[in-house]
DNA sequence: CCGCAAAATTAAGTTTGAATTAAGTTCTTC
DNA sequence: GAAGAACTTAATTCAAACTTAATTTTGCGG
Protein backbone atom coordinates (compact mmCIF):
# COMPACT_ATOMS: atom_id res chain seq x y z
CA UNK A 1 0.00 0.00 0.00
CA UNK A 2 1.44 3.35 -1.36
CA UNK A 3 0.31 6.63 1.42
CA UNK A 4 0.82 9.90 1.53
CA UNK A 5 1.50 12.32 4.49
CA UNK A 6 1.01 15.70 4.19
CA UNK A 7 2.28 17.45 7.31
CA UNK A 8 4.13 20.28 7.51
CA UNK A 9 5.27 19.41 11.29
CA UNK A 10 8.62 17.56 10.40
CA UNK A 11 9.08 15.67 13.60
CA UNK A 12 5.53 14.24 13.88
CA UNK A 13 6.03 13.60 9.91
CA UNK A 14 9.17 11.73 10.55
CA UNK A 15 7.32 9.78 13.26
CA UNK A 16 4.89 8.71 11.01
CA UNK A 17 6.83 7.72 8.23
CA UNK A 18 9.12 5.54 9.95
CA UNK A 19 6.08 3.57 11.98
CA UNK A 20 3.96 3.17 9.33
CA UNK A 21 7.08 2.34 7.25
CA UNK A 22 7.50 -0.66 10.12
CA UNK A 23 4.15 -1.53 8.85
CA UNK A 24 5.17 -2.16 5.45
CA UNK A 25 3.67 0.27 3.58
CA UNK A 26 5.50 2.93 1.08
CA UNK A 27 5.28 6.03 2.41
CA UNK A 28 6.13 9.47 1.12
CA UNK A 29 6.22 12.55 2.90
CA UNK A 30 5.07 16.33 1.51
CA UNK A 31 5.20 19.16 3.57
CA UNK A 32 3.83 21.61 0.89
CA UNK A 33 -0.36 21.96 -0.02
CA UNK A 34 0.71 22.86 -3.38
CA UNK A 35 3.19 19.83 -4.03
CA UNK A 36 0.40 18.04 -2.66
CA UNK A 37 -1.73 19.11 -4.86
CA UNK A 38 0.05 17.91 -7.93
CA UNK A 39 1.54 14.69 -6.68
CA UNK A 40 -1.60 13.85 -4.74
CA UNK A 41 -3.31 13.68 -8.07
CA UNK A 42 -1.04 12.20 -10.29
CA UNK A 43 0.72 9.40 -8.25
CA UNK A 44 -1.45 6.08 -7.02
CA UNK A 45 -1.93 6.31 -3.70
CA UNK A 46 -3.86 4.20 -1.79
CA UNK A 47 -4.46 6.79 0.78
CA UNK A 48 -3.59 10.04 1.73
CA UNK A 49 -3.40 11.62 5.56
CA UNK A 50 -3.82 15.53 4.90
CA UNK A 51 -3.04 17.71 7.83
CA UNK A 52 -5.40 20.75 7.19
CA UNK A 53 -3.05 23.18 8.89
CA UNK A 54 -0.39 23.67 5.67
CA UNK A 55 1.63 26.10 4.12
CA UNK A 56 1.70 26.37 0.74
CA UNK A 57 -2.07 26.12 0.31
CA UNK A 58 -4.86 24.98 2.63
CA UNK A 59 -5.75 21.57 3.48
CA UNK A 60 -9.24 22.09 2.73
CA UNK A 61 -8.79 23.48 -0.96
CA UNK A 62 -6.45 20.82 -1.80
CA UNK A 63 -8.77 18.65 -0.92
CA UNK A 64 -11.50 20.43 -2.47
CA UNK A 65 -9.69 20.29 -5.81
CA UNK A 66 -8.88 16.95 -5.35
CA UNK A 67 -12.28 16.12 -5.63
CA UNK A 68 -13.17 18.29 -8.03
CA UNK A 69 -10.64 16.53 -10.29
CA UNK A 70 -12.56 13.16 -9.94
CA UNK A 71 -9.72 12.15 -7.25
CA UNK A 72 -11.20 8.83 -5.46
CA UNK A 73 -8.57 8.11 -2.88
CA UNK A 74 -9.14 7.92 0.48
CA UNK A 75 -8.29 11.04 2.16
CA UNK A 76 -7.73 11.08 6.17
CA UNK A 77 -7.65 14.90 7.68
CA UNK A 78 -5.86 16.31 10.69
CA UNK A 79 -7.01 18.39 12.59
CA UNK A 80 -6.60 21.05 15.36
CA UNK A 81 -8.16 20.33 18.58
CA UNK A 82 -9.47 23.64 18.96
CA UNK A 83 -10.47 24.00 15.21
CA UNK A 84 -13.09 21.65 15.89
CA UNK A 85 -15.43 23.15 12.86
CA UNK A 86 -12.14 22.72 10.39
CA UNK A 87 -13.55 18.58 11.05
CA UNK A 88 -16.97 19.32 9.54
CA UNK A 89 -15.84 21.09 6.65
CA UNK A 90 -13.33 18.57 5.96
CA UNK A 91 -15.94 16.09 5.97
CA UNK A 92 -18.12 17.83 3.79
CA UNK A 93 -15.24 18.55 1.59
CA UNK A 94 -14.75 15.28 0.81
CA UNK A 95 -12.30 13.51 3.82
CA UNK A 96 -13.21 9.91 4.38
CA UNK A 97 -12.07 10.02 8.30
CA UNK A 98 -10.68 12.72 10.59
CA UNK A 99 -8.35 12.45 13.69
CA UNK A 100 -7.94 15.10 16.20
CA UNK A 101 -4.46 16.14 17.17
CA UNK A 102 -2.64 14.94 19.17
CA UNK A 103 -3.22 11.46 19.00
CA UNK A 104 -1.47 8.38 19.04
CA UNK A 105 0.16 7.03 16.39
CA UNK A 106 -1.55 3.60 16.64
CA UNK A 107 -4.43 5.43 16.50
CA UNK A 108 -3.72 6.58 13.07
CA UNK A 109 -2.82 2.84 12.21
CA UNK A 110 -6.14 1.58 12.98
CA UNK A 111 -7.89 4.36 11.13
CA UNK A 112 -5.63 3.91 8.17
CA UNK A 113 -6.51 -0.18 8.48
CA UNK A 114 -10.04 0.40 8.60
CA UNK A 115 -10.56 3.13 6.18
CA UNK A 116 -8.33 0.67 3.66
CA UNK A 117 -10.55 -2.49 3.81
CA UNK A 118 -13.59 0.18 3.72
CA UNK A 119 -12.65 1.35 0.35
CA UNK A 120 -12.33 -1.76 -0.89
CA UNK A 121 -15.49 -2.93 0.21
CA UNK A 122 -14.77 -5.31 3.08
CA UNK A 123 -16.06 -2.69 5.51
CA UNK A 124 -17.40 -3.63 9.07
CA UNK A 125 -14.63 -6.33 9.17
CA UNK A 126 -12.77 -5.72 12.31
CA UNK A 127 -9.43 -7.78 10.33
CA UNK A 128 -9.13 -8.34 7.44
CA UNK A 129 -10.19 -12.08 6.49
CA UNK A 130 -10.97 -13.26 2.92
CA UNK A 131 -11.02 -16.64 1.72
CA UNK A 132 -10.01 -18.71 4.98
CA UNK A 133 -6.88 -16.30 5.54
CA UNK A 134 -6.48 -14.39 8.34
CA UNK A 135 -4.65 -11.07 8.21
CA UNK A 136 -3.11 -10.54 11.64
CA UNK A 137 -1.71 -7.24 11.15
CA UNK A 138 0.11 -6.85 14.75
CA UNK A 139 2.16 -9.94 14.41
CA UNK A 140 2.68 -9.77 10.31
CA UNK A 141 1.03 -13.60 10.29
CA UNK A 142 -1.43 -15.12 8.47
CA UNK A 143 -4.01 -17.50 10.17
CA UNK A 144 -5.25 -20.78 8.18
CA UNK A 145 -7.35 -23.09 10.12
CA UNK A 146 -5.63 -21.55 13.29
CA UNK A 147 -2.56 -21.97 13.51
CA UNK A 148 0.00 -19.34 12.26
CA UNK A 149 1.99 -18.70 9.80
CA UNK A 150 4.76 -16.23 9.88
CA UNK A 151 5.33 -13.89 6.87
CA UNK A 152 8.58 -11.95 6.02
CA UNK A 153 7.38 -8.02 5.95
CA UNK A 154 7.54 -8.41 1.68
CA UNK A 155 5.07 -11.23 1.72
CA UNK A 156 3.25 -9.64 4.25
CA UNK A 157 2.46 -6.25 2.08
CA UNK A 158 1.74 -8.41 -0.99
CA UNK A 159 -0.48 -10.88 0.49
CA UNK A 160 -2.29 -7.28 2.38
CA UNK A 161 -2.55 -5.71 -1.30
CA UNK A 162 -3.65 -8.63 -2.72
CA UNK A 163 -6.36 -9.66 -0.22
CA UNK A 164 -7.78 -6.48 -0.23
CA UNK A 165 -8.47 -6.81 -4.00
CA UNK A 166 -10.23 -10.11 -4.35
CA UNK A 167 -11.51 -11.23 -6.84
CA UNK A 168 -9.64 -8.58 -9.20
CA UNK A 169 -6.65 -9.72 -11.24
CA UNK A 170 -3.45 -7.55 -10.21
CA UNK A 171 -0.68 -6.62 -12.70
CA UNK A 172 2.72 -6.98 -11.66
CA UNK A 173 3.30 -3.28 -12.44
CA UNK A 174 0.75 -2.30 -9.86
CA UNK A 175 2.03 -4.48 -7.59
CA UNK A 176 5.28 -2.61 -8.07
CA UNK A 177 3.57 1.11 -7.92
CA UNK A 178 1.86 0.15 -4.68
CA UNK A 179 4.20 -1.62 -3.06
CA UNK A 180 7.37 -0.04 -3.71
CA UNK A 181 7.83 3.65 -3.66
CA UNK A 182 8.06 6.15 -6.35
CA UNK A 183 11.20 4.72 -8.34
CA UNK A 184 11.45 0.97 -8.48
CA UNK A 185 12.86 -1.05 -11.98
CA UNK A 186 10.26 -1.67 -13.56
CA UNK A 187 11.40 -5.01 -15.08
CA UNK A 188 12.76 -6.30 -11.82
CA UNK A 189 11.41 -9.75 -10.93
CA UNK A 190 11.09 -9.05 -6.83
CA UNK A 191 7.13 -9.24 -7.52
CA UNK A 192 7.60 -13.07 -8.53
CA UNK A 193 9.58 -14.27 -6.27
CA UNK A 194 7.69 -12.80 -3.79
CA UNK A 195 4.88 -14.91 -5.21
CA UNK A 196 6.98 -17.61 -5.26
CA UNK A 197 7.50 -17.37 -1.35
CA UNK A 198 4.20 -17.35 -1.04
CA UNK A 199 3.33 -20.21 -2.58
CA UNK A 200 5.23 -22.18 -1.04
CA UNK A 201 4.23 -20.99 3.12
CA UNK A 202 0.63 -21.04 1.32
CA UNK A 203 -0.05 -23.34 -1.27
CA UNK A 204 0.32 -23.20 -4.81
CA UNK A 205 -3.66 -22.57 -5.61
CA UNK A 206 -3.97 -19.53 -2.94
CA UNK A 207 -2.39 -16.76 -5.94
CA UNK A 208 -2.96 -17.93 -9.79
CA UNK A 209 -1.63 -16.23 -12.28
CA UNK A 210 -3.26 -14.94 -15.41
CA UNK A 211 -0.40 -14.96 -17.80
CA UNK A 212 0.01 -11.21 -19.73
CA UNK A 213 -2.29 -10.03 -17.05
CA UNK A 214 -1.50 -10.20 -13.58
CA UNK A 215 -2.39 -12.19 -10.60
CA UNK A 216 -5.45 -12.68 -8.45
CA UNK A 217 -6.27 -13.99 -5.25
CA UNK A 218 -7.94 -16.79 -4.33
CA UNK A 219 -8.92 -18.18 -0.59
CA UNK A 220 -7.41 -21.74 0.05
CA UNK A 221 -10.47 -24.23 -0.86
CA UNK A 222 -11.36 -26.73 2.14
CA UNK A 223 -8.67 -28.48 3.20
CA UNK A 224 -5.05 -27.61 1.10
CA UNK A 225 -2.46 -26.90 3.27
CA UNK A 226 0.83 -27.38 1.06
CA UNK B 1 -8.61 -0.88 -32.00
CA UNK B 2 -5.68 1.40 -33.12
CA UNK B 3 -4.85 4.55 -30.94
CA UNK B 4 -2.45 7.45 -31.52
CA UNK B 5 -0.74 9.24 -28.94
CA UNK B 6 0.56 12.54 -29.45
CA UNK B 7 2.30 13.60 -26.37
CA UNK B 8 5.90 15.29 -25.67
CA UNK B 9 6.43 14.68 -22.06
CA UNK B 10 8.44 10.80 -23.30
CA UNK B 11 7.87 9.46 -19.83
CA UNK B 12 3.99 10.02 -19.65
CA UNK B 13 3.60 8.84 -23.20
CA UNK B 14 6.06 5.73 -22.57
CA UNK B 15 3.67 4.72 -19.24
CA UNK B 16 0.45 5.10 -21.34
CA UNK B 17 1.75 3.49 -24.96
CA UNK B 18 2.75 0.68 -21.94
CA UNK B 19 -0.45 0.58 -20.10
CA UNK B 20 -2.48 0.79 -23.19
CA UNK B 21 -0.92 -1.69 -25.00
CA UNK B 22 -1.23 -3.82 -22.38
CA UNK B 23 -4.91 -3.04 -22.39
CA UNK B 24 -4.93 -4.91 -25.86
CA UNK B 25 -4.72 -1.52 -27.98
CA UNK B 26 -2.20 -1.23 -30.89
CA UNK B 27 -0.49 1.86 -30.15
CA UNK B 28 1.38 4.36 -31.98
CA UNK B 29 3.06 7.45 -30.28
CA UNK B 30 4.26 10.83 -31.58
CA UNK B 31 5.75 13.44 -30.18
CA UNK B 32 5.59 16.22 -32.44
CA UNK B 33 2.46 18.17 -34.11
CA UNK B 34 3.51 18.09 -37.56
CA UNK B 35 3.92 14.64 -37.77
CA UNK B 36 0.75 13.83 -36.07
CA UNK B 37 -1.13 15.77 -38.12
CA UNK B 38 0.50 13.66 -41.35
CA UNK B 39 0.02 10.41 -39.59
CA UNK B 40 -3.42 10.89 -37.60
CA UNK B 41 -4.99 11.77 -41.37
CA UNK B 42 -3.65 9.01 -43.46
CA UNK B 43 -3.65 6.10 -40.97
CA UNK B 44 -6.79 3.82 -40.03
CA UNK B 45 -7.19 5.05 -36.21
CA UNK B 46 -10.18 4.36 -33.66
CA UNK B 47 -9.14 7.29 -31.33
CA UNK B 48 -6.67 9.74 -30.95
CA UNK B 49 -5.09 11.32 -27.89
CA UNK B 50 -3.69 14.81 -28.33
CA UNK B 51 -1.77 16.71 -25.90
CA UNK B 52 -2.31 20.17 -26.18
CA UNK B 53 0.89 21.69 -25.27
CA UNK B 54 3.00 20.66 -28.68
CA UNK B 55 6.41 21.58 -30.39
CA UNK B 56 6.41 21.15 -33.72
CA UNK B 57 2.43 22.72 -33.85
CA UNK B 58 0.09 23.30 -31.83
CA UNK B 59 -2.21 20.91 -30.59
CA UNK B 60 -5.17 22.63 -30.98
CA UNK B 61 -4.26 23.73 -34.93
CA UNK B 62 -3.01 20.27 -35.75
CA UNK B 63 -7.06 19.40 -34.48
CA UNK B 64 -8.94 22.03 -36.77
CA UNK B 65 -6.94 20.77 -39.33
CA UNK B 66 -7.98 17.66 -38.69
CA UNK B 67 -11.50 18.24 -38.50
CA UNK B 68 -11.36 21.00 -41.61
CA UNK B 69 -9.45 17.79 -43.95
CA UNK B 70 -13.39 16.00 -43.01
CA UNK B 71 -11.53 13.48 -40.60
CA UNK B 72 -13.79 11.86 -37.88
CA UNK B 73 -12.05 9.68 -35.64
CA UNK B 74 -12.67 10.60 -31.96
CA UNK B 75 -10.09 13.01 -30.36
CA UNK B 76 -9.59 13.48 -26.43
CA UNK B 77 -7.16 16.56 -25.49
CA UNK B 78 -4.95 16.94 -22.83
CA UNK B 79 -4.74 20.45 -21.24
CA UNK B 80 -2.89 21.76 -18.47
CA UNK B 81 -4.95 22.22 -14.95
CA UNK B 82 -4.02 25.84 -15.38
CA UNK B 83 -4.93 26.65 -19.13
CA UNK B 84 -8.19 25.81 -18.64
CA UNK B 85 -9.43 28.01 -21.52
CA UNK B 86 -7.88 25.30 -23.82
CA UNK B 87 -10.60 22.74 -22.71
CA UNK B 88 -13.54 24.93 -24.16
CA UNK B 89 -10.89 26.27 -26.85
CA UNK B 90 -10.58 22.49 -27.93
CA UNK B 91 -14.12 21.04 -27.46
CA UNK B 92 -14.90 24.01 -30.13
CA UNK B 93 -12.05 22.79 -32.12
CA UNK B 94 -13.39 19.38 -32.35
CA UNK B 95 -12.51 17.55 -29.40
CA UNK B 96 -14.89 14.68 -28.45
CA UNK B 97 -13.37 14.88 -24.43
CA UNK B 98 -10.65 16.12 -22.67
CA UNK B 99 -8.77 15.62 -19.41
CA UNK B 100 -6.96 18.03 -17.67
CA UNK B 101 -3.10 16.52 -16.41
CA UNK B 102 -2.11 16.35 -14.07
CA UNK B 103 -4.27 12.42 -14.00
CA UNK B 104 -4.38 8.71 -13.26
CA UNK B 105 -4.00 6.59 -16.18
CA UNK B 106 -6.73 4.38 -15.05
CA UNK B 107 -8.98 7.38 -15.81
CA UNK B 108 -7.24 7.55 -19.35
CA UNK B 109 -8.42 4.02 -20.06
CA UNK B 110 -12.00 4.38 -18.94
CA UNK B 111 -12.61 7.58 -21.06
CA UNK B 112 -11.22 5.65 -23.89
CA UNK B 113 -13.61 3.07 -23.78
CA UNK B 114 -16.48 5.15 -23.36
CA UNK B 115 -15.42 7.31 -25.89
CA UNK B 116 -14.94 4.29 -28.51
CA UNK B 117 -18.38 3.03 -27.33
CA UNK B 118 -20.04 6.69 -27.99
CA UNK B 119 -18.43 6.12 -31.38
CA UNK B 120 -20.18 3.46 -32.45
CA UNK B 121 -23.74 4.43 -31.24
CA UNK B 122 -23.82 2.10 -27.79
CA UNK B 123 -23.91 5.86 -25.80
CA UNK B 124 -24.85 5.43 -22.20
CA UNK B 125 -23.79 2.42 -21.99
CA UNK B 126 -21.62 1.75 -19.02
CA UNK B 127 -20.41 -1.41 -19.90
CA UNK B 128 -20.12 -2.81 -23.63
CA UNK B 129 -22.78 -5.70 -23.66
CA UNK B 130 -24.20 -6.69 -26.77
CA UNK B 131 -26.47 -9.52 -27.77
CA UNK B 132 -26.15 -11.81 -24.39
CA UNK B 133 -22.54 -11.39 -24.26
CA UNK B 134 -20.46 -8.53 -21.57
CA UNK B 135 -17.72 -7.47 -21.73
CA UNK B 136 -15.54 -7.17 -18.70
CA UNK B 137 -12.78 -4.79 -19.87
CA UNK B 138 -10.81 -4.90 -16.39
CA UNK B 139 -10.62 -8.73 -16.44
CA UNK B 140 -10.55 -9.59 -20.16
CA UNK B 141 -13.28 -12.01 -19.99
CA UNK B 142 -16.73 -12.21 -21.43
CA UNK B 143 -19.50 -12.40 -19.21
CA UNK B 144 -23.04 -14.99 -20.41
CA UNK B 145 -25.54 -16.21 -18.62
CA UNK B 146 -23.49 -15.09 -15.50
CA UNK B 147 -20.35 -17.05 -15.64
CA UNK B 148 -17.05 -16.01 -16.87
CA UNK B 149 -14.89 -17.07 -19.93
CA UNK B 150 -11.45 -15.66 -20.02
CA UNK B 151 -9.61 -14.72 -23.14
CA UNK B 152 -6.67 -14.88 -24.21
CA UNK B 153 -5.35 -11.07 -24.75
CA UNK B 154 -5.87 -11.48 -28.69
CA UNK B 155 -8.84 -13.37 -28.20
CA UNK B 156 -10.47 -10.18 -26.34
CA UNK B 157 -9.34 -7.50 -28.31
CA UNK B 158 -10.92 -9.04 -31.55
CA UNK B 159 -14.45 -9.95 -29.90
CA UNK B 160 -13.88 -6.47 -28.56
CA UNK B 161 -13.78 -5.14 -32.11
CA UNK B 162 -16.45 -6.99 -33.47
CA UNK B 163 -18.94 -6.60 -30.57
CA UNK B 164 -18.14 -2.52 -30.98
CA UNK B 165 -19.61 -3.28 -34.93
CA UNK B 166 -22.44 -5.21 -34.59
CA UNK B 167 -24.41 -6.20 -37.30
CA UNK B 168 -21.61 -5.09 -39.53
CA UNK B 169 -19.90 -7.09 -41.84
CA UNK B 170 -15.87 -6.46 -40.56
CA UNK B 171 -13.28 -7.79 -43.25
CA UNK B 172 -10.25 -9.68 -42.27
CA UNK B 173 -8.35 -7.01 -43.45
CA UNK B 174 -9.82 -4.41 -41.72
CA UNK B 175 -9.41 -6.70 -38.67
CA UNK B 176 -6.06 -7.09 -39.17
CA UNK B 177 -5.00 -3.32 -39.84
CA UNK B 178 -7.19 -2.04 -36.93
CA UNK B 179 -6.01 -4.91 -34.55
CA UNK B 180 -2.10 -4.59 -35.12
CA UNK B 181 0.04 -2.01 -35.28
CA UNK B 182 1.20 -0.46 -39.33
CA UNK B 183 3.14 -3.62 -40.72
CA UNK B 184 2.10 -7.06 -40.59
CA UNK B 185 1.52 -9.64 -43.07
CA UNK B 186 -0.97 -9.40 -45.31
CA UNK B 187 -1.80 -12.63 -45.71
CA UNK B 188 -1.63 -14.28 -42.42
CA UNK B 189 -4.24 -16.01 -41.36
CA UNK B 190 -3.60 -15.52 -37.48
CA UNK B 191 -7.66 -13.85 -37.79
CA UNK B 192 -8.97 -17.12 -38.81
CA UNK B 193 -7.11 -18.61 -35.51
CA UNK B 194 -8.55 -16.51 -33.40
CA UNK B 195 -12.24 -16.80 -34.04
CA UNK B 196 -11.73 -20.25 -34.45
CA UNK B 197 -10.48 -20.01 -30.96
CA UNK B 198 -13.62 -17.27 -29.64
CA UNK B 199 -16.13 -19.86 -31.38
CA UNK B 200 -14.82 -22.71 -29.30
CA UNK B 201 -15.26 -20.72 -26.23
CA UNK B 202 -18.05 -18.93 -27.09
CA UNK B 203 -20.22 -21.30 -29.53
CA UNK B 204 -20.12 -21.65 -33.43
CA UNK B 205 -22.63 -19.05 -34.01
CA UNK B 206 -21.60 -16.17 -32.46
CA UNK B 207 -19.45 -15.12 -35.56
CA UNK B 208 -20.95 -15.57 -38.68
CA UNK B 209 -18.60 -15.93 -41.77
CA UNK B 210 -19.37 -14.15 -45.04
CA UNK B 211 -17.40 -15.85 -47.46
CA UNK B 212 -15.45 -13.55 -49.47
CA UNK B 213 -16.64 -10.39 -47.23
CA UNK B 214 -15.84 -10.66 -43.26
CA UNK B 215 -17.64 -11.96 -40.42
CA UNK B 216 -20.70 -10.54 -38.60
CA UNK B 217 -20.82 -10.67 -34.68
CA UNK B 218 -24.17 -12.07 -33.27
CA UNK B 219 -24.70 -12.36 -29.85
CA UNK B 220 -26.00 -15.82 -28.69
CA UNK B 221 -29.49 -16.77 -28.94
CA UNK B 222 -31.05 -18.01 -26.05
CA UNK B 223 -29.14 -20.85 -24.46
CA UNK B 224 -26.92 -21.90 -26.71
CA UNK B 225 -24.00 -22.87 -25.03
CA UNK B 226 -20.70 -24.56 -26.60
C1' DC C 1 31.10 0.65 15.25
C1' DC C 2 31.68 -4.22 13.63
C1' DG C 3 30.24 -8.47 12.09
C1' DC C 4 26.64 -11.76 11.67
C1' DA C 5 22.15 -13.56 10.20
C1' DA C 6 17.94 -12.86 7.93
C1' DA C 7 15.62 -10.70 4.41
C1' DA C 8 15.31 -8.43 0.08
C1' DT C 9 16.68 -8.00 -4.36
C1' DT C 10 19.15 -9.14 -8.50
C1' DA C 11 20.70 -12.34 -11.70
C1' DA C 12 20.73 -16.43 -14.52
C1' DG C 13 18.80 -20.46 -16.38
C1' DT C 14 14.48 -23.11 -17.16
C1' DT C 15 9.76 -23.87 -18.06
C1' DT C 16 5.42 -22.65 -19.79
C1' DG C 17 1.91 -20.93 -22.73
C1' DA C 18 0.09 -17.46 -25.98
C1' DA C 19 0.59 -15.93 -30.65
C1' DT C 20 1.75 -16.78 -35.07
C1' DT C 21 3.02 -19.59 -38.93
C1' DA C 22 2.48 -23.49 -41.53
C1' DA C 23 0.23 -27.30 -43.63
C1' DG C 24 -3.45 -30.13 -44.65
C1' DT C 25 -8.69 -30.48 -44.80
C1' DT C 26 -13.29 -29.08 -45.61
C1' DC C 27 -16.55 -26.18 -47.27
C1' DT C 28 -18.80 -23.09 -51.06
C1' DT C 29 -19.60 -21.44 -55.31
C1' DC C 30 -19.59 -21.47 -60.13
C1' DG D 1 -15.94 -31.26 -59.55
C1' DA D 2 -12.30 -27.73 -59.71
C1' DA D 3 -10.58 -23.58 -57.38
C1' DG D 4 -10.35 -20.63 -53.95
C1' DA D 5 -11.84 -19.34 -49.31
C1' DA D 6 -12.26 -20.51 -44.76
C1' DC D 7 -11.46 -23.96 -41.17
C1' DT D 8 -8.75 -26.84 -38.15
C1' DT D 9 -4.88 -28.91 -36.10
C1' DA D 10 -0.16 -29.11 -35.26
C1' DA D 11 4.55 -27.06 -35.12
C1' DT D 12 7.26 -23.16 -34.13
C1' DT D 13 8.58 -19.14 -31.98
C1' DC D 14 9.21 -16.01 -28.49
C1' DA D 15 8.28 -13.56 -24.35
C1' DA D 16 6.23 -14.15 -19.70
C1' DA D 17 6.59 -16.33 -15.55
C1' DC D 18 8.93 -19.59 -12.54
C1' DT D 19 12.74 -21.29 -9.82
C1' DT D 20 17.03 -21.46 -7.69
C1' DA D 21 21.15 -19.42 -6.43
C1' DA D 22 24.16 -15.43 -5.76
C1' DT D 23 24.54 -10.88 -4.13
C1' DT D 24 23.31 -6.88 -1.63
C1' DT D 25 20.98 -4.66 2.08
C1' DT D 26 19.14 -4.37 6.66
C1' DG D 27 18.70 -4.93 11.52
C1' DC D 28 20.60 -6.37 15.62
C1' DG D 29 23.69 -8.11 19.41
C1' DG D 30 28.15 -7.77 20.83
Amino acid sequence: MRLLIVEDDVALADELTADLGRSGYAVDWLADGRDAQYQGASEPYDLIVLDLGLPGKPGLDVLREWRAGGLTTPVLILTARDHWAERIDGLKAGADDYLTKPFHPEELQLRIQSLLRRAHGLANQAHLEVGGLHLDESRQAVIRNGNDIILTAAEFSLLRYLMLHPQQIVSKLQLLEHLYDGETERDSNVIEVHVNHLRRKLGKAVIETRRGQGYKFHGVTAGSTS
